[in-house]
DNA sequence: TAGATTGTTAATCGATTAACAATC
DNA sequence: TAGATTGTTAATCGATTAACAATC
């Protein structure tokens, strides 16, 4: 069992993209170094959870100026790997698929998608966004084959199993999941999910909040 | 100063849409009743929580048979305001807004887009899904005269923030914003975001560590 | 009845926020 | 130096988990 030296919190992570993103605004327009307090400012958070976000990434600030932003950069992309490119197949060629085969910042990201699946006869065997669209019935073997550690699933709901079965066959290590359904894969497989219901749930029930009190005035 | 009874945490708002899809799953294999022992099971959570989430709806259960699966269902569907269906626009006729446009499901999730906008003329006064595009300039105006509380945003994120102040300015209430950017509105007007890099980042962040782990065995 | 489950209160856990000495 | 910020420890807060009497 290997022992983690110290877990780090999923909050953090998620939090670690949204400090990059005002980085390298803040770099385009030329400054050269940021405080905790000015990236708490910017994304209404409390600077000293932003000062140990940044403590995990294990870059050391200086005081009174705060941190020098390329190294900053360069310590957060680092410590999300983002730095160290991943191959990953994308299983669905419908349009949630095409969409994500067409993002340009996944590349910044480190996820470069070399290959996308389907098992409709008229997507297979073209190209859609310059990435090959093969047969679903050959992605385990050349998951496994081509060493592929990433997969995406962008199928309909109720195909989501059998592509993720096939995935974990294939070797795939991390599922990105965009299918609204529970995955059942064996515990050592690293899951993401991405639930729009799970969001759109948050943002209708807060409005029906507001719009009932305000009807109450 | 509106005082609310009891504020329902976020993660219940986000776990409740889980209950559903395997509720929905059940009942259609003709499963009447379940108890929050078997919800959990499911979907590998502690059946206490399960219970507290389900009791934030207002449904009783009865001891020893547990939850009717229809009542069950219809609860965390109004408590989730799914029944209400609200109009919405959409700016950004790219890829992703024409995927969003294509979802079948948001129809049952209460979300109806009635509208895209672009500002590309090549795109606008045609249908995409059966959904009308219009250019971006008529978004606020018309959001006003439709009485429109949601907007969604799939633009790129350079104009995410003009496009947030369009729908602002045309009474939209929240909005559902795909841009990776931090949006600057009122503080009375409900943002959820879709930070798809936040979710890769905690991928391939664990991703790493597991095959650092394997490569020192 | 016996037994599983509900509803609810108490205990635990972890993340966020506050406080403050050290530092450039 | 004076002052803002870091790094870090302590306090708070809220969510999760445990415990258990009530109930069908």
């Amino acid at each position: 069992m290997t022992k983690e030296i110290k877990q780090v919190p999923e909050p953090v992570l998620r939090r670690l993209p949204r400090y990059l993103q005002i980085l390298h605004r803040m770099k385009e327009d030329g400054i050269r170094e940021v405080s905790s307090t000015k990236i708490a400012d910017e994304l209404s958070l409390d600077p000293t959870q932003v000062r140990k976000d940044i403590e995990f990434t294990g870059i050391v600030g200086r005081p009174k100026t705060g941190f020098l932003i390329p190294e900053l950069i360069q310590a957060i992309e680092s410590f999300l790997n983002w730095d160290n490119i991943n191959d990953a197949f994308l299983a669905g060629a419908g349009s949630l698929g095409t969409a994500l085969m067409g993002y340009p910042n996944f590349k910044s990201y480190g996820l470069n998608i070399v290959a996308a699946f389907d098992n409709n006869p008229g997507k297979t065997d073209g190209l859609i966004r310059d990435i090959p669209v093969i047969h679903i019935d050959k992605l385990t073997d050349l998951a496994q084959r081509m060493h592929i550690h990433i997969g995406i699933i962008t199928v309909p709901a109720p195909q989501a199993n059998a592509v993720a079965a096939m995935m974990v066959e294939g070797g795939i290590k991390a599922i990105w999941n965009f299918a609204p359904v529970q995955l059942r894969v064996p515990e050592d497989i690293i899951v993401e999910n991405v639930l729009l219901h799970a969001g759109l749930s948050v943002l209708k029930r807060k409005l029906g909040q507001v719009l009932k009190d305000q009807l109450q005035g």
